[in-house]
DNA sequence: GTTACTGTATTAATACAATAATACAGATAG
DNA sequence: CTATCTGTATTATTGTATTAATACAGTAAC
């Protein structure tokens, strides 16, 4: 895993969708302790209250839970994470849809775009 | 044009889409009047500051221009227009595809989750 | 020339994300 | 027990987007 943010998006999401990531991947097994939030905020090279707030949205989720004085890790399922990623999935291609409509393109242009996209890299 | 805003969302960089696709679909002509910066404001329910924002990033652009006391106007070409929504789809695709790399999909799956969303709306 | 419309500029207020700097309390290893 | 690591909470500051309320100057119609 990288850690590499873009700092012209905002911090938090990233984070969150970065730390799900690892854990659906079985990077981070069910169980397993993740960095602590300021080894995070080290690595990401942003702040621990950040780190904070995101780690707190993937609790509130059910995808990791904190031990007080411990640390933070990975709740028994990884199912969760996988369906947080899939939302995340979802709802990313939903309004990229919606924004490709908008600028005027129907199925057949998206679908040309998206694959002249696969060549530019 | 319908000039509903999404509030979640920057409103400058909507308004600018907003106008762009009007000029480049030929709503309004090379050398027509836009509407004013307090109508605009109207129609959309935001700020005339914000407006003015937006007019003025595409007059950088060279998309319209301005004729102090009597309005905005579009310029010459809509090429321009065009352009700037060519660079618009491009940007956004590219995000777009940066994505889904970043959440773990490879090109065969991200046109699936495409087509999957064609299907649902 | 007056009126009413334009664009333009300025200042303040609000909201939010992120940073910064602490402080405190629980856990753990020595 | 102590030191050091944890998570957690708090307050202040910065930067940015947007709103709000004006004010001023140019344009056009009457």
């Amino acid at each position: 895993m990288d850690w590499i943010m873009d700092k012209n998006l905002p911090i938090c999401p990233q984070l969150c969708e970065k730390l799900c990531m690892i854990i659906a991947t079985g990077e981070i097994s069910p169980g397993e302790r993740l960095l602590s939030v300021r080894e995070i905020a080290l690595k990401a090279g942003v702040n621990p209250n950040t780190v904070q707030k995101s780690l707190e949205q993937l609790e509130h989720k059910g995808v990791i839970f904190s031990r007080r004085g411990s640390g933070w890790y990975v709740s028994e399922s990884i199912d969760i994470a996988r369906s947080v990623l899939q939302e995340l999935i979802h709802s990313k291609t939903t309004a990229y849809l919606s924004d490709m409509r908008m600028l005027g393109l129907n199925e057949e242009e998206i679908l040309t775009v998206i694959k002249e996209g696969f060549r530019c890299d």
